[in-house]
DNA sequence: TATTTATTTGAACGATCGTTAAAAATAGTG
DNA sequence: CACTATTTTTAACGATCGTTCAAATAAATA
């Protein structure tokens, strides 16, 4: 899986900058497609298109498909994790954070990219739900999004030390899901409520489920 | 779409026993083939194959491809709803029920028959979680599950009369996000608890989880 | 500028996909 | 049994898929 880094041919030059940006302009296109029609659905073929690029462009760049998917994954997830722990941070540094503080450096990072983050995190933020939910993608869950996860379970674990660990991680698991929801089944909240519902009030639903969600299931 | 119904050929006699069993045999293996890869990632080749039975089989039990997702998504739809909504109403006929109790209704069917309804409900408790997360199915949520998601929904709204019914469709989706989490993270719950979970203990976590995410949520 | 490296282009490979059509076999009816 | 409808078998179609390779071009270095 991991041979292909062994392979990489060393590269005696720094890559030019039209190569960074036709490299961009594919990740781009593979980041829309595979986050609306999951791995399988999404072709090489409409990437290269997306791009406006050949098609040998996009392995040119992005490797084999499966490498163009971690590769996809794995490019905000840096700044993704970092945001979340630097708020944690700084919470820490004020005192001991409740379980909203906690909750809020978690999730508010995801929602608002995805809200005000432009097209590409929209489509990222998606992206995130195929990873989420696919047990065939754990190893880029380990990779890419378990370490700040286990850093927020054992946040809120100091809340709560009797707590079981394994009931931690549900909670969270939960969380996270239900987070998830607002970008994969926004749909299917208008269609129950019969009308359309409005980024910021949904995030303070969210915030006040979770929060009450763990606090309970904890106790 | 459902041209399909206008073009059905009038049978003028009924489907023999082998045929039925033909059928069931092609349907299981569509269920388990669609739930572990997807609609894009199962072949119908692989469904042939699992089910014994030859490539065009599929086609005269199933249909075209996205008719045979349908069928085997609506399938069992009829029992896990009924099974939900009598649930509900032998409560409400012993007064009026509680959250907890709505909750209850509606999450055990799904996880009783995940865990202890054979590998074919385990692949379809599976297979709902893909319909649920994409808005390409959303036909099918419309025809399977709304109706009852609608039904507990409004016995949620008789409990919270002044609360906004895009509060109240909101809490409902993330209750049945983290229900579903239960079939397509279990794995990551493991993985951040660093052992294993076992079902029981995990539907308790749940409805606590749920229960007072709805009342936070709603209050 | 000459030479080397990086990138783009163009074309094709073999494999697999969903779908269809026409025989062959089976089951049900008179 | 003869006849019809249903089901199974067999084979193939055209399309699209991911991947690869060699030639052509662009960029960078000496």
């Amino acid at each position: 899986m991991n041979a292909v880094r062994t392979q990489e041919k060393r590269r005696q030059r720094a890559p030019s900058k039209r190569s960074l940006e036709t490299r961009t302009r594919v990740l781009d296109a593979a980041e829309k497609l595979f986050a609306e029609h999951g791995f399988d659905g999404a072709s090489l073929r409409d990437m290269a298109k997306l791009a406006g690029v050949h098609l040998a462009q996009v392995n040119f760049h992005g490797g084999a498909k499966e490498e163009l998917f971690f590769t996809v994954v794995a490019r905000r997830a840096g700044e993704l994790s970092q945001l979340r722990l630097e708020t944690l941070e700084d919470l820490k540094a004020r005192g001991r954070p409740t379980v909203r503080n906690i909750l809020e450096a978690f999730i508010h990072p995801y929602l608002d990219r995805a809200a005000h983050g432009g097209p590409q995190w929209l489509a990222y933020a998606r992206l995130i739900a195929h990873v989420s939910t696919d047990i065939r993608w754990r190893h880029i869950s380990e990779a890419c999004f378990d370490p700040a996860a286990t850093a927020f379970a054992g946040e809120i674990a100091v809340l709560y030390p009797g707590s079981d660990h394994r009931k931690i991680a549900a909670a969270l698991v939960f969380s996270v899901s239900a987070m998830l929801s607002l970008t994969t089944a926004r749909w299917r909240i208008d269609a129950l409520a019969g009308s359309q519902s409005d980024d910021i009030s949904m995030e303070d639903c969210l915030l006040d489920y979770c929060e009450a969600g763990i606090r309970a299931a904890l106790s």
